[in-house]
DNA sequence: CGGTTTTGTTCACCCGCTAAACTAAGAAAT
DNA sequence: ATTTCTTAGTTTAGCGGGTGAACAAAACCG
């Protein structure tokens, strides 16, 4: 045993800040500045935008270019006065990032440049319900495993990978818990796909939050905040806050699909009863709508329809007719789960994704009559645009894996120059 | 109109970083360095913690004493080899945070130290509920007077004030939109108080996040993560995640008392239904008792007791009896709401405060069962210490506003030195 | 075609951190 | 008691990197 130590309890060395660190700052400055801008910026619009002086703005540019993370285009005359600005973007196709998705009815692989630019994709459509771990990550890494040459071959530099999975994942030790969907359970899930795959800082994350970055970058808005909700087998959330991922303490976060709903209402598969999932999860809806699948196909379509897909002009059927019942119950317990994740977290909006992007219309009525009840708040932020369907890709929670993996490079561009 | 201009959406100037903000980060890390410790640590001490040279960090560390941050004590022998260091801690009695809350049956003022010692304190207890909100904030000046006069005769500089409030109020305008429990709605708190109280960089939160901060301040880890649920005639949450608040979009975030907990449940002054606040608010506990007060006189204790006041050895007895069903049916129906929160926002421990600590051996069993059966991952993280009462002090909302006004100085001790 | 405007670079300067030498002050060894 | 060892804190030279001003480049304007 050691006398007592006034420094017991310190961390050693988490911030140290010398010179380099000062550079490495504003490194990521000027990369976020370039990145965030709607168009081409020359250095000038850079220092004016990040507060430096040209000389530096010019330094730093200088240096992401020189690391092939951004790239000069051709001068062009402005029309306006003056010197014409050089302008500089993201680079296209030299730096990806890796996206991986288990889910519980396909597999999928996406690589995206520093532009967000799709490299490489593929997916494979299989219930994975029931299915042996092992089998599918081997065809995970079979689907990843093409696209990795062709980047290899493209020369495009791997910045790392992101691995979605439909269940709460640990963020620090990759380990599946419980993915009751999926049926797989204590599984050291990252250390399987790392046996297959050699892949440089591969990092695992929920399907919902990783929807949600995807969601998020096709918004305007960097510093945006919502709740995107992924309505499928499973029902997860994925929660924003100024332009930032909340994932909790372990990265089980967003789990809205076991919300207690009716505290006397049926069992799930979690173990608990009355969840969200056993009014709104997808085998729920089907079976009150007495139906095989749902309506408007969601694989081919992209998420961001208008919304009036599904059971468009089908009034007066009986079957149109118990598709609504079941939406709306499905809408009434979304809005009673969400109002208390509202209540709680503050959130603006609700993105609604997957199969309640292309139903929205079914499920609005029933959810926003509850959300209006039940949010404190409701009014008080008249801008916000409260509920909206997904804008995003087709398979957004890919996606943003992709773009997890290539904001680690965003988040320190300096350490990606250092190799 | 603009033609289209490539830096439209670019915050100007958010983050630039000449060497003014590398001394600014270093000033910060060796403070918080400092403030870190457990007990008065050497230059050498922060050098090796902080990751600087001894020279950086003796130099940090003059500043921080010439602007009375911080204080070096007594030279004394270590009993070890080589020179003996001189102990620097957090300066006492030189720099000030000023806590302010209206509650619903009391107002509070509290002067901290920048160590987190009182300097002063006052409480009155009146019954706020339906009062005119002008007579209350006069009388809340009132009580802040002599504190400020106290602060002022002993030179004092104060750093800041923070307003805590028993309902939701907007962070940036310092509105109050709609307090049920104190009956008033849609007003502009901050400028009433500002009006009665020239106070500098006077900020408003929330009751039971500021109530979270100082429980956060009164465990050893700063990096914890919990909720602080204070139980009162109303509800609210605090949510604290890595030893940071979380308030959300506007600072409305923790609203669990008008969580759903029964959708078809009695109806609720915010006007929902089926409301936490309808099952273990305080009136709804005394109705389902049959009781005028709640047992164990919240007034005079602490809230770190062991739980064990309330009820004890009144067992047999039929006021016992029905404390005990009310007891449990709040005990189910916050195991309900916070098993939601859980779920969402991946929290590792409950912490109960308010009367909620006071009556915790009555309440556990309920709560902890409905935890067990609905938090999906419940048992993962084994470590944690999953609902326990609240260790910090009696009155926590106004010790967190003083401790927030603090927080200021410990985020950017440059801006204070700067004057 | 010279004057204006804006971009991007060059250069002298300065600030703040680093490393290493040095001084200070105690304990341990001889 | 003196020397040696050890740790704390300061001094000083050096350096990385940002600043600001001057300058060169490349458009537009009258």
């Amino acid at each position: 045993m050691l006398k007592s130590d006034p420094t017991a309890g310190l961390a050693t060395a988490p911030g140290s800040a010398g010179q380099a660190s000062l550079r490495s700052h504003n490194l990521r400055l000027a990369y976020q500045t370039i990145a965030q801008a709607a168009a081409p910026v020359s250095r000038a619009d850079i220092a004016g935008a990040a507060g430096l002086t040209r000389a530096t703005a010019s330094s730093l540019v200088d240096a992401l270019v020189q690391g092939s993370l951004v790239e000069e285009l051709d001068v062009r005359a402005s029309g306006r006065a003056g010197r014409p600005a050089t302008p500089v973007r993201l680079a296209r196709g030299t730096v990806a990032g890796l996206g991986l998705e288990i889910n519980v009815d396909y597999l999928a692989v996406k690589a995206l440049d520093l532009a967000g630019q799709v490299l490489d994709e593929r997916v494979q459509w299989t219930d994975l319900a029931g299915s042996d771990p092992t089998q599918a990550v081997l065809d995970l890494a079979n689907l990843a495993r093409p696209v990795r040459r062709r980047l290899t071959a493209q020369k495009v530099r791997l910045a790392g990978a992101t691995l979605a999975v439909a269940g709460p994942v640990d963020r620090a030790t990759g380990r599946l818990r419980s993915a009751p969907n999926l049926g797989w359970q204590d599984l050291d899930l990252l250390g399987l796909v790392r046996r297959r795959l050699r892949l440089p800082e591969l990092k695992v994350g929920n399907e919902a939050t990783l929807a949600a970055r995807a969601e998020l970058a096709s918004l305007g808005d960097h510093q945006a905040s919502f709740v995107y909700v992924s309505g499928g087998v499973g029902i997860g959330a994925g929660i924003v806050q100024h332009g930032a991922l909340y994932s909790g303490s372990h990265g089980w976060a967003g789990e809205l699909g076991h919300v207690t709903v009716d505290a006397a209402g049926p069992p799930c598969a979690c173990g608990s009863n009355g969840c969200l999932e056993q009014y709104a999860g997808r085998s729920a809806i089907l079976t009150a709508a007495g139906l095989a699948t749902l309506p408007a196909a969601p694989r081919a379509t992209a998420a961001g329809g208008t919304g009036d897909a599904g059971a468009g002009g089908l009034e007066g059927d009986p079957t149109a007719q118990a598709l609504h019942a079941a939406m709306s119950q499905a809408g009434r317990a979304l809005g009673i789960a969400l109002s208390g994740a509202i209540n709680l977290m503050d959130l603006n909006t609700v993105v609604l994704g997957g199969d309640f992007a292309h139903l929205i219309r079914l499920l609005l009525p029933a959810l926003r009559q509850e959300l209006e009840l039940r949010v404190v708040s409701w009014g008080w932020a008249p801008d916000d645009q409260f509920v909206r369907p997904a804008a995003g890709p087709a398979l957004p929670a890919v996606a943003g894996a992709a773009l997890a993996a290539i904001d680690r490079v965003a988040a320190n561009p300096a350490a990606y120059l250092a190799q």
